[in-house]
DNA sequence: GGACGCATCGGACTTTCGTCCCATGGCCGG
DNA sequence: CCGGCCATGGGACGAAAGTCCGATGCGTCC
């Protein structure tokens, strides 16, 4: 399920990116970064788009540390998106979702690890240390709630479909499942309709679905709404 | 936005059903609903579908409460389906989701009240003839986060497109949120596919959409999930 | 260099969707 | 009893969706 994640980046000097759409905690997860790095470089990003650029520029980059409330992703959709396009990039999601079944999707999709933004700079620090060092992390008093949580079928699956999906045909995807017209898409991506149409193809190929509702539907599923969103 | 409850059944015999597919917790609120009433009768069901067609055969039903949880409802569909179809039945919701934005939204669509799984029998009782004596119904704990909350526009807004679909063109909707196919949701409901066509058109010029990929959408905003479902 | 995946298009085609006319019959409320 | 809403269908139509064949480049990886 979890793909491996090799180190793009042999040597010590680990690339990081956070990706937080609040400028205040961003700054504090790049101190906690700093005291867990000895050398190395720090990038960051506060939407979804601009994160989905930098790693285009820094394709090497070790650690992403993403928020899953920015704008152009809520829910899971963020996180699928980067291990889609990215699956050797670890990607350590930060969040104030701090419950166990949230931790065990976000697990089940593919992250390296879990921070709660309630926890103290210490703990972000030794989870950072963790997961470049290719361990696994999750807050100490989520472990059991977690581990004792089993993986969604549903979600382990799900993640291994959308993982096949290519660049292109998951924005496509995200595009579609706006209930945009294969035409409109065309215009959004400056391509041309037939392509378009040639990408919808492929990704109910590859979800095994048989029209655009069922895939919107199943995109739909990786929402982690807070029960009520208000938005 | 919350249409008045005329009482349908104005004499001193209050018709109460209650839908629960949980056996034991139907039979607490059941004990709960007779210490509330002097006299009427009580119903059960255990799904959506069951509860529908109670209500059916007992068009002068005053009171339901509904669990969020059934086979065939997840979220606020239930509680949609029901003040669409009924809207003259007054809804109390009973779900173990006592958090002040899931009552918001719950108020939002309809529901008279709100019960928390945990409540005491004694509260409940209360509950239950405050909603019969056509009064609304938080949890005293939860009574001044609930009022602080804003209602979400898009929520208000939904409820009311919602609730001007009629009985069959709900079905419909659900069905087509499923993924099916016209000809197919035709065959479930053993009419032609013009006719699905009609009601299918129908349901986009009420909701304000243009196509089935946006009224799926739609329908799916009413899903309160877990954060993280594990079903 | 060659195999492979990917994105990009083209034509032609069938199916499905969605809309526009229209009509019938039932049911309910004024 | 009648006007209105509803569900049910019919015919025809354009538009969109989806599939099948094909092709060209562009990278990457071995």
């Amino acid at each position: 399920m979890r793909p491996p994640r090799h180190a793009a980046n042999l040597d010590d000097m680990p690339r990081l990116l956070i990706a937080d759409d609040h400028p205040l905690f961003r700054a504090a997860l790049h101190q906690a970064a700093l005291a867990a790095l000895d050398d190395g470089s720090i990038g960051e990003a506060c939407d979804l788009p601009g994160t989905l650029d930098a790693l285009g520029a820094e394709p090497d980059t070790d650690l992403v540390l993403l928020d899953l409330h920015m704008p152009g992703s809520r829910g899971l959709s963020g996180l699928a998106t980067l291990r889609g396009q990215f699956p050797a990039v670890a990607v350590m999601v930060v969040s104030a979702h701090d419950e166990p079944r949230v931790v065990r999707r976000v697990l089940d999709h593919g992250a390296a690890g879990f921070i709660s933004k309630s926890a103290s700079p210490g703990e972000i620090t030794s989870a950072i240390r963790t997961v470049l060092d290719c361990g696994e992390w999750v807050p100490p008093h989520l472990g059991e709630s977690v581990a004792a949580l089993p993986s969604d079928p549903n979600d382990s699956d799900l993640a291994a479909r959308l993982s096949r999906l290519t660049a292109q045909q998951y924005r496509v995807l995200g595009l579609l499942a706006e209930g945009l017209l294969n035409k409109q898409i065309a215009d959004r991506l400056a391509i041309q309709e037939r392509t378009v149409k040639a990408h919808v193809t492929a990704i109910f190929e590859k979800l095994g679905v048989r029209n655009r509702t069922q895939a919107s539907m199943l995109l739909r599923t990786l929402d982690l709404a807070d029960p009520a969103r208000v938005d």
